[in-house]
DNA sequence: TTCCTTCTACCGGAAAAAGGGGATTTTTTT
DNA sequence: AAAAAAATCCCCTTTTTCCGGTAGAAGGAA
Protein backbone atom coordinates (compact mmCIF):
# COMPACT_ATOMS: atom_id res chain seq x y z
CA UNK A 1 0.00 0.00 0.00
CA UNK A 2 1.19 3.49 -0.80
CA UNK A 3 2.58 5.69 1.93
CA UNK A 4 -0.26 7.63 3.51
CA UNK A 5 0.35 11.35 3.86
CA UNK A 6 -1.65 13.75 5.97
CA UNK A 7 -1.43 17.53 5.64
CA UNK A 8 -2.09 20.03 8.41
CA UNK A 9 -1.96 23.58 7.07
CA UNK A 10 -4.34 26.48 7.14
CA UNK A 11 -3.26 27.90 3.79
CA UNK A 12 -5.44 26.47 1.02
CA UNK A 13 -2.85 27.52 -1.52
CA UNK A 14 -0.21 25.44 0.18
CA UNK A 15 -2.48 22.44 0.77
CA UNK A 16 -3.54 22.50 -2.84
CA UNK A 17 0.05 22.82 -3.94
CA UNK A 18 1.25 19.96 -1.80
CA UNK A 19 -1.60 17.81 -2.99
CA UNK A 20 -0.75 18.50 -6.57
CA UNK A 21 2.97 18.01 -6.09
CA UNK A 22 2.60 14.82 -4.09
CA UNK A 23 0.22 13.32 -6.61
CA UNK A 24 3.01 13.51 -9.14
CA UNK A 25 5.09 11.19 -6.99
CA UNK A 26 4.98 7.41 -6.90
CA UNK A 27 3.99 5.30 -3.95
CA UNK A 28 2.43 8.19 -2.12
CA UNK A 29 -1.15 8.98 -1.34
CA UNK A 30 -2.55 12.07 0.31
CA UNK A 31 -5.04 10.58 2.74
CA UNK A 32 -6.45 13.92 3.74
CA UNK A 33 -5.83 17.38 5.05
CA UNK A 34 -7.15 19.69 7.74
CA UNK A 35 -6.64 23.37 8.32
CA UNK A 36 -6.33 23.41 12.10
CA UNK A 37 -4.98 21.47 15.04
CA UNK A 38 -8.38 20.71 16.47
CA UNK A 39 -9.44 18.50 13.58
CA UNK A 40 -6.12 16.75 13.27
CA UNK A 41 -6.28 14.29 16.17
CA UNK A 42 -9.72 12.83 15.33
CA UNK A 43 -8.57 12.27 11.77
CA UNK A 44 -5.48 10.41 12.93
CA UNK A 45 -7.62 8.14 15.11
CA UNK A 46 -9.65 7.13 12.08
CA UNK A 47 -6.95 6.80 9.46
CA UNK A 48 -3.65 4.94 9.25
CA UNK A 49 -1.12 7.65 8.49
CA UNK A 50 2.59 7.30 7.84
CA UNK A 51 3.80 10.85 7.45
CA UNK A 52 2.36 14.19 8.50
CA UNK A 53 3.30 17.46 6.88
CA UNK A 54 2.66 19.93 9.62
CA UNK A 55 2.62 23.70 9.29
CA UNK A 56 4.23 25.47 12.18
CA UNK A 57 1.79 28.35 12.20
CA UNK A 58 -1.73 27.22 12.87
CA UNK A 59 -4.74 29.32 13.79
CA UNK A 60 -5.65 27.58 17.04
CA UNK A 61 -2.66 26.04 18.82
CA UNK A 62 0.92 26.23 17.71
CA UNK A 63 2.42 23.60 15.46
CA UNK A 64 4.96 22.96 18.20
CA UNK A 65 2.30 21.90 20.67
CA UNK A 66 0.45 19.81 18.12
CA UNK A 67 3.69 18.15 17.17
CA UNK A 68 4.27 17.19 20.79
CA UNK A 69 0.75 15.83 21.14
CA UNK A 70 0.87 13.77 17.97
CA UNK A 71 4.27 12.40 18.77
CA UNK A 72 3.03 11.26 22.17
CA UNK A 73 -0.20 9.67 20.97
CA UNK A 74 1.07 8.28 17.68
CA UNK A 75 4.82 7.74 18.06
CA UNK A 76 5.05 5.68 14.90
CA UNK A 77 3.93 8.56 12.70
CA UNK A 78 6.72 10.63 11.18
CA UNK A 79 6.26 14.36 11.36
CA UNK A 80 7.77 16.85 8.95
CA UNK A 81 7.45 20.49 9.91
CA UNK A 82 6.72 23.10 7.25
CA UNK A 83 7.52 26.76 7.63
CA UNK A 84 8.46 29.81 5.67
CA UNK A 85 12.01 30.79 6.33
CA UNK A 86 11.03 33.79 8.40
CA UNK A 87 9.89 31.41 11.09
CA UNK A 88 12.99 29.30 11.05
CA UNK A 89 13.57 29.89 14.71
CA UNK A 90 10.76 27.50 15.54
CA UNK A 91 12.38 24.62 13.76
CA UNK A 92 14.68 23.41 16.46
CA UNK A 93 11.79 23.45 18.86
CA UNK A 94 9.79 21.27 16.46
CA UNK A 95 12.65 18.79 16.37
CA UNK A 96 12.83 18.82 20.14
CA UNK A 97 9.16 17.95 20.24
CA UNK A 98 9.26 14.93 18.06
CA UNK A 99 9.48 16.11 14.48
CA UNK A 100 11.70 14.07 12.19
CA UNK A 101 12.40 16.82 9.74
CA UNK A 102 11.35 20.07 8.25
CA UNK A 103 10.82 21.68 4.90
CA UNK A 104 10.64 25.31 4.06
CA UNK A 105 7.85 26.40 1.77
CA UNK A 106 10.24 27.15 -1.03
CA UNK A 107 11.17 23.47 -1.20
CA UNK A 108 11.01 21.83 -4.60
CA UNK A 109 9.09 18.69 -5.47
CA UNK A 110 12.31 16.71 -5.25
CA UNK A 111 13.09 18.00 -1.81
CA UNK A 112 9.64 17.10 -0.59
CA UNK A 113 10.00 13.59 -1.97
CA UNK A 114 13.41 13.23 -0.40
CA UNK A 115 12.16 14.45 2.93
CA UNK A 116 9.38 11.88 3.02
CA UNK A 117 11.75 9.18 1.91
CA UNK A 118 14.30 10.08 4.54
CA UNK A 119 11.99 10.18 7.53
CA UNK A 120 10.44 6.85 6.53
CA UNK A 121 13.90 5.39 6.93
CA UNK A 122 13.97 6.68 10.50
CA UNK A 123 16.45 9.36 9.62
CA UNK A 124 16.26 13.08 10.19
CA UNK A 125 15.65 15.31 7.18
CA UNK A 126 16.86 18.90 7.22
CA UNK A 127 16.03 21.02 4.22
CA UNK A 128 19.07 21.88 2.19
CA UNK A 129 17.35 25.06 1.09
CA UNK A 130 17.95 26.16 4.61
CA UNK A 131 21.58 26.59 3.79
CA UNK A 132 20.74 29.20 1.20
CA UNK A 133 19.53 31.45 3.90
CA UNK A 134 21.94 34.25 4.37
CA UNK A 135 22.31 34.63 8.08
CA UNK A 136 21.98 31.47 10.09
CA UNK A 137 20.47 31.78 13.48
CA UNK A 138 23.09 32.24 16.09
CA UNK A 139 21.19 30.46 18.76
CA UNK A 140 19.63 27.84 16.53
CA UNK A 141 23.01 26.81 15.27
CA UNK A 142 24.39 26.55 18.74
CA UNK A 143 21.63 24.09 19.43
CA UNK A 144 19.54 25.33 22.28
CA UNK A 145 17.03 28.09 22.83
CA UNK A 146 17.88 29.79 26.09
CA UNK A 147 15.16 29.57 28.66
CA UNK A 148 14.36 32.89 30.21
CA UNK A 149 12.75 33.34 33.58
CA UNK A 150 9.43 35.08 33.99
CA UNK A 151 11.06 38.26 35.21
CA UNK A 152 13.57 38.24 32.40
CA UNK A 153 10.87 37.91 29.77
CA UNK A 154 8.98 40.72 31.42
CA UNK A 155 11.98 43.00 31.37
CA UNK A 156 12.94 41.96 27.87
CA UNK A 157 9.50 42.99 26.63
CA UNK A 158 9.78 46.36 28.32
CA UNK A 159 13.25 46.91 26.91
CA UNK A 160 11.96 46.19 23.43
CA UNK A 161 9.28 48.78 23.93
CA UNK A 162 11.94 51.36 24.45
CA UNK A 163 11.86 51.78 28.21
CA UNK A 164 15.11 52.60 29.99
CA UNK A 165 16.32 50.83 33.10
CA UNK A 166 14.95 53.63 35.24
CA UNK A 167 11.52 53.51 33.65
CA UNK A 168 11.37 49.74 33.96
CA UNK A 169 12.41 49.94 37.60
CA UNK A 170 9.65 52.40 38.30
CA UNK A 171 7.10 50.25 36.56
CA UNK A 172 8.06 47.06 38.38
CA UNK A 173 8.77 48.70 41.74
CA UNK A 174 12.33 47.43 41.87
CA UNK A 175 15.73 49.10 41.87
CA UNK A 176 17.21 50.26 38.56
CA UNK A 177 20.28 48.30 39.55
CA UNK A 178 18.23 45.16 39.62
CA UNK A 179 16.90 45.87 36.18
CA UNK A 180 20.46 46.31 35.05
CA UNK A 181 21.35 42.92 36.47
CA UNK A 182 18.53 41.26 34.56
CA UNK A 183 19.58 43.11 31.48
CA UNK A 184 23.10 41.81 31.80
CA UNK A 185 21.82 38.28 32.20
CA UNK A 186 19.67 38.69 29.12
CA UNK A 187 22.66 39.84 27.09
CA UNK A 188 24.61 36.82 28.23
CA UNK A 189 21.81 34.30 27.70
CA UNK A 190 20.92 35.53 24.25
CA UNK A 191 24.52 36.01 23.31
CA UNK A 192 24.01 39.65 22.43
CA UNK A 193 26.53 42.41 22.86
CA UNK A 194 24.13 45.30 23.08
CA UNK A 195 20.47 46.28 23.16
CA UNK A 196 20.11 46.29 19.39
CA UNK A 197 21.13 42.68 18.91
CA UNK A 198 19.30 41.70 22.07
CA UNK A 199 16.01 42.90 20.62
CA UNK A 200 16.70 41.38 17.23
CA UNK A 201 17.62 37.97 18.62
CA UNK A 202 14.63 38.06 20.95
CA UNK A 203 12.20 38.77 18.14
CA UNK A 204 13.79 36.22 15.83
CA UNK A 205 13.39 33.56 18.47
CA UNK A 206 9.83 34.42 19.28
CA UNK A 207 10.71 35.54 22.76
CA UNK A 208 8.76 38.75 22.52
CA UNK B 1 -9.89 35.72 -24.31
CA UNK B 2 -9.56 34.57 -20.75
CA UNK B 3 -7.96 36.81 -18.17
CA UNK B 4 -4.22 36.21 -18.15
CA UNK B 5 -2.70 35.63 -14.75
CA UNK B 6 0.97 35.74 -13.89
CA UNK B 7 2.40 34.40 -10.63
CA UNK B 8 5.59 35.62 -8.95
CA UNK B 9 6.39 33.49 -5.94
CA UNK B 10 9.42 31.55 -4.85
CA UNK B 11 7.47 28.85 -3.04
CA UNK B 12 6.74 25.96 -5.41
CA UNK B 13 4.01 24.75 -3.07
CA UNK B 14 2.19 28.04 -3.35
CA UNK B 15 2.67 28.37 -7.09
CA UNK B 16 1.40 24.86 -7.60
CA UNK B 17 -1.52 25.53 -5.33
CA UNK B 18 -2.48 28.75 -7.06
CA UNK B 19 -2.20 27.07 -10.41
CA UNK B 20 -4.45 24.30 -9.33
CA UNK B 21 -6.97 26.59 -7.67
CA UNK B 22 -7.09 29.06 -10.54
CA UNK B 23 -7.58 26.30 -13.08
CA UNK B 24 -10.81 25.46 -11.34
CA UNK B 25 -12.13 28.92 -12.11
CA UNK B 26 -13.77 30.12 -15.30
CA UNK B 27 -12.40 32.74 -17.63
CA UNK B 28 -8.96 32.63 -16.14
CA UNK B 29 -5.71 31.36 -17.46
CA UNK B 30 -2.37 31.11 -15.74
CA UNK B 31 0.00 32.41 -18.37
CA UNK B 32 3.10 31.56 -16.39
CA UNK B 33 5.01 31.89 -13.18
CA UNK B 34 8.49 32.80 -12.04
CA UNK B 35 10.20 32.41 -8.71
CA UNK B 36 12.14 35.66 -8.54
CA UNK B 37 11.98 39.32 -9.42
CA UNK B 38 14.74 39.13 -11.97
CA UNK B 39 12.80 36.91 -14.35
CA UNK B 40 9.53 38.76 -13.94
CA UNK B 41 10.12 41.82 -16.13
CA UNK B 42 11.32 39.94 -19.23
CA UNK B 43 8.27 37.71 -19.03
CA UNK B 44 5.95 40.69 -18.88
CA UNK B 45 7.56 42.18 -21.97
CA UNK B 46 6.79 39.01 -23.89
CA UNK B 47 3.30 38.22 -22.64
CA UNK B 48 0.09 40.18 -22.34
CA UNK B 49 -0.82 39.92 -18.68
CA UNK B 50 -3.90 41.23 -16.91
CA UNK B 51 -3.29 40.38 -13.28
CA UNK B 52 -0.15 39.56 -11.34
CA UNK B 53 -0.18 37.65 -8.08
CA UNK B 54 2.96 38.87 -6.41
CA UNK B 55 4.55 37.43 -3.32
CA UNK B 56 5.92 40.03 -0.99
CA UNK B 57 8.96 38.04 0.04
CA UNK B 58 11.22 37.29 -2.86
CA UNK B 59 14.77 35.99 -2.80
CA UNK B 60 16.40 38.78 -4.79
CA UNK B 61 14.66 42.13 -4.43
CA UNK B 62 11.68 42.86 -2.27
CA UNK B 63 8.17 42.49 -3.58
CA UNK B 64 7.66 46.15 -2.78
CA UNK B 65 10.36 47.29 -5.15
CA UNK B 66 9.22 44.93 -7.86
CA UNK B 67 5.69 46.18 -7.42
CA UNK B 68 6.86 49.74 -7.96
CA UNK B 69 8.83 48.77 -11.03
CA UNK B 70 6.02 46.84 -12.64
CA UNK B 71 3.49 49.53 -11.90
CA UNK B 72 5.70 52.09 -13.56
CA UNK B 73 6.49 50.06 -16.64
CA UNK B 74 3.13 48.35 -17.05
CA UNK B 75 0.55 50.59 -15.43
CA UNK B 76 -2.37 48.71 -16.97
CA UNK B 77 -1.49 45.49 -15.18
CA UNK B 78 -3.29 44.92 -11.89
CA UNK B 79 -1.14 43.71 -9.04
CA UNK B 80 -2.37 41.66 -6.11
CA UNK B 81 0.10 41.18 -3.30
CA UNK B 82 0.32 37.87 -1.50
CA UNK B 83 1.69 37.43 1.97
CA UNK B 84 1.35 35.31 5.03
CA UNK B 85 -0.21 37.23 7.83
CA UNK B 86 3.04 37.54 9.71
CA UNK B 87 4.25 39.93 7.03
CA UNK B 88 1.14 42.06 7.04
CA UNK B 89 3.22 45.12 7.66
CA UNK B 90 4.29 45.20 4.04
CA UNK B 91 0.81 45.48 2.72
CA UNK B 92 0.26 49.17 2.99
CA UNK B 93 3.56 49.78 1.29
CA UNK B 94 2.51 47.50 -1.54
CA UNK B 95 -0.64 49.54 -1.96
CA UNK B 96 1.36 52.74 -1.92
CA UNK B 97 3.55 51.34 -4.66
CA UNK B 98 0.82 50.49 -7.06
CA UNK B 99 -0.78 47.26 -5.89
CA UNK B 100 -4.54 47.05 -6.28
CA UNK B 101 -5.11 44.52 -3.58
CA UNK B 102 -3.69 41.80 -1.44
CA UNK B 103 -4.48 38.29 -0.36
CA UNK B 104 -3.12 36.37 2.55
CA UNK B 105 -2.00 32.84 1.93
CA UNK B 106 -4.84 31.42 3.92
CA UNK B 107 -7.29 32.84 1.40
CA UNK B 108 -9.87 30.44 -0.02
CA UNK B 109 -10.52 29.78 -3.68
CA UNK B 110 -13.52 32.08 -3.52
CA UNK B 111 -11.50 34.92 -2.06
CA UNK B 112 -8.87 34.58 -4.74
CA UNK B 113 -11.54 34.67 -7.43
CA UNK B 114 -13.16 37.69 -5.84
CA UNK B 115 -9.85 39.49 -5.57
CA UNK B 116 -9.12 39.05 -9.26
CA UNK B 117 -12.64 40.06 -10.15
CA UNK B 118 -12.46 43.16 -8.03
CA UNK B 119 -9.16 44.51 -9.28
CA UNK B 120 -10.23 43.97 -12.89
CA UNK B 121 -13.06 46.37 -12.19
CA UNK B 122 -10.51 48.97 -11.12
CA UNK B 123 -11.42 48.57 -7.51
CA UNK B 124 -9.23 47.84 -4.53
CA UNK B 125 -9.45 44.39 -2.96
CA UNK B 126 -8.55 43.93 0.68
CA UNK B 127 -8.68 40.43 2.08
CA UNK B 128 -11.47 40.02 4.60
CA UNK B 129 -9.40 37.40 6.40
CA UNK B 130 -7.23 40.31 7.39
CA UNK B 131 -9.79 41.40 9.91
CA UNK B 132 -9.20 38.30 11.98
CA UNK B 133 -5.72 39.44 12.74
CA UNK B 134 -5.32 40.31 16.35
CA UNK B 135 -3.03 43.28 16.57
CA UNK B 136 -3.31 45.98 13.98
CA UNK B 137 -0.14 47.58 12.77
CA UNK B 138 1.04 50.58 14.65
CA UNK B 139 2.41 52.37 11.66
CA UNK B 140 -0.09 50.94 9.22
CA UNK B 141 -2.94 52.24 11.29
CA UNK B 142 -1.33 55.59 11.87
CA UNK B 143 -1.28 56.02 8.14
CA UNK B 144 2.24 56.67 6.96
CA UNK B 145 5.19 54.39 6.49
CA UNK B 146 8.44 56.22 6.79
CA UNK B 147 10.56 55.89 3.70
CA UNK B 148 14.18 55.31 4.48
CA UNK B 149 17.05 56.09 2.20
CA UNK B 150 19.46 53.45 0.99
CA UNK B 151 22.12 54.51 3.44
CA UNK B 152 19.67 54.62 6.29
CA UNK B 153 18.49 51.08 5.58
CA UNK B 154 22.08 49.96 5.40
CA UNK B 155 22.93 51.49 8.74
CA UNK B 156 19.71 50.28 10.31
CA UNK B 157 20.59 46.73 9.35
CA UNK B 158 24.04 47.04 10.87
CA UNK B 159 22.63 48.55 14.04
CA UNK B 160 20.27 45.62 14.38
CA UNK B 161 23.18 43.26 14.10
CA UNK B 162 24.69 44.83 17.15
CA UNK B 163 27.38 47.02 15.63
CA UNK B 164 28.22 50.29 17.34
CA UNK B 165 28.57 53.59 15.56
CA UNK B 166 32.32 53.17 15.45
CA UNK B 167 32.15 49.69 13.99
CA UNK B 168 29.65 50.79 11.38
CA UNK B 169 31.80 53.76 10.48
CA UNK B 170 34.78 51.50 9.97
CA UNK B 171 32.80 49.14 7.83
CA UNK B 172 31.38 51.84 5.59
CA UNK B 173 34.50 53.99 5.49
CA UNK B 174 32.74 57.03 6.88
CA UNK B 175 33.06 59.06 10.05
CA UNK B 176 31.39 57.79 13.22
CA UNK B 177 29.78 61.18 13.44
CA UNK B 178 28.05 60.57 10.16
CA UNK B 179 26.76 57.27 11.38
CA UNK B 180 25.45 59.06 14.42
CA UNK B 181 23.63 61.54 12.22
CA UNK B 182 21.95 58.75 10.30
CA UNK B 183 21.10 57.06 13.54
CA UNK B 184 19.43 60.18 14.82
CA UNK B 185 17.43 60.50 11.63
CA UNK B 186 16.34 56.89 11.95
CA UNK B 187 15.14 57.48 15.48
CA UNK B 188 13.12 60.45 14.30
CA UNK B 189 11.70 58.78 11.22
CA UNK B 190 10.65 55.61 13.00
CA UNK B 191 9.47 57.53 16.01
CA UNK B 192 11.70 55.61 18.37
CA UNK B 193 13.32 56.97 21.49
CA UNK B 194 16.21 54.54 21.67
CA UNK B 195 17.93 51.65 19.95
CA UNK B 196 15.65 49.03 21.44
CA UNK B 197 12.45 50.47 20.06
CA UNK B 198 14.21 51.37 16.84
CA UNK B 199 15.06 47.74 16.19
CA UNK B 200 11.61 46.54 17.23
CA UNK B 201 9.75 48.99 15.01
CA UNK B 202 12.10 48.26 12.14
CA UNK B 203 11.53 44.52 12.33
CA UNK B 204 7.79 44.90 12.79
CA UNK B 205 7.63 46.97 9.66
CA UNK B 206 9.78 44.71 7.61
CA UNK B 207 12.53 47.28 7.28
CA UNK B 208 15.21 44.76 8.17
C1' DT C 1 18.11 20.65 55.48
C1' DT C 2 20.93 21.54 51.81
C1' DC C 3 21.15 22.73 47.04
C1' DC C 4 19.69 25.45 43.25
C1' DT C 5 17.39 28.90 40.83
C1' DT C 6 15.46 33.27 40.74
C1' DC C 7 15.06 37.76 42.15
C1' DT C 8 16.98 41.17 44.35
C1' DA C 9 20.72 44.92 45.06
C1' DC C 10 25.20 47.18 44.89
C1' DC C 11 30.05 49.47 43.17
C1' DG C 12 33.10 51.82 39.91
C1' DG C 13 34.69 52.90 35.61
C1' DA C 14 34.44 52.84 30.55
C1' DA C 15 31.90 53.09 26.45
C1' DA C 16 28.12 54.17 23.80
C1' DA C 17 23.97 56.53 22.69
C1' DA C 18 20.63 60.44 22.96
C1' DG C 19 19.47 65.24 22.40
C1' DG C 20 20.08 69.46 20.20
C1' DG C 21 22.05 72.02 17.60
C1' DG C 22 24.90 73.63 12.73
C1' DA C 23 27.10 73.13 8.21
C1' DT C 24 29.21 71.48 3.73
C1' DT C 25 29.37 68.44 -0.23
C1' DT C 26 27.41 65.19 -3.43
C1' DT C 27 23.72 63.36 -5.95
C1' DT C 28 19.31 63.39 -7.99
C1' DT C 29 15.32 65.53 -9.81
C1' DT C 30 12.89 69.10 -12.00
C1' DA D 1 20.99 75.55 -14.01
C1' DA D 2 18.48 75.64 -9.92
C1' DA D 3 16.19 73.22 -6.34
C1' DA D 4 15.67 69.40 -3.48
C1' DA D 5 17.25 65.40 -1.32
C1' DA D 6 20.74 62.63 0.52
C1' DA D 7 25.07 61.95 2.54
C1' DT D 8 28.73 63.72 4.86
C1' DC D 9 31.02 65.86 9.09
C1' DC D 10 31.43 68.48 13.52
C1' DC D 11 30.51 70.40 18.56
C1' DC D 12 28.80 69.89 23.33
C1' DT D 13 26.24 67.87 27.28
C1' DT D 14 23.64 64.51 29.52
C1' DT D 15 21.87 60.06 29.90
C1' DT D 16 22.07 55.35 29.41
C1' DT D 17 24.20 51.20 28.72
C1' DC D 18 28.07 47.90 29.15
C1' DC D 19 31.46 45.31 31.81
C1' DG D 20 33.71 43.37 35.64
C1' DG D 21 32.61 41.82 39.59
C1' DT D 22 29.94 40.56 44.52
C1' DA D 23 26.23 39.03 47.41
C1' DG D 24 21.91 38.56 50.35
C1' DA D 25 16.95 36.81 50.47
C1' DA D 26 13.10 33.97 48.95
C1' DG D 27 11.31 29.80 47.25
C1' DG D 28 11.08 25.25 45.47
C1' DA D 29 13.27 20.63 44.76
C1' DA D 30 16.08 16.79 46.20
Amino acid sequence: MATQIFIVDDHPMVVEGLNSLLNQLENLEVAGSVSNAFDAIPFLKQNPIDVILLDINLPDISGIDLCKKIHKEFPQIKIIGISTFSERSYISRMIENGASGYLIKSASKEEIAEAIDTVLKDKMYLSVSMEHIAKPLSILSSGHIPSLTKREKEILALISEGLTNNQIAEKLFISPLTVDSHRKNLLTKLNANNTASLVRVAIENGLI
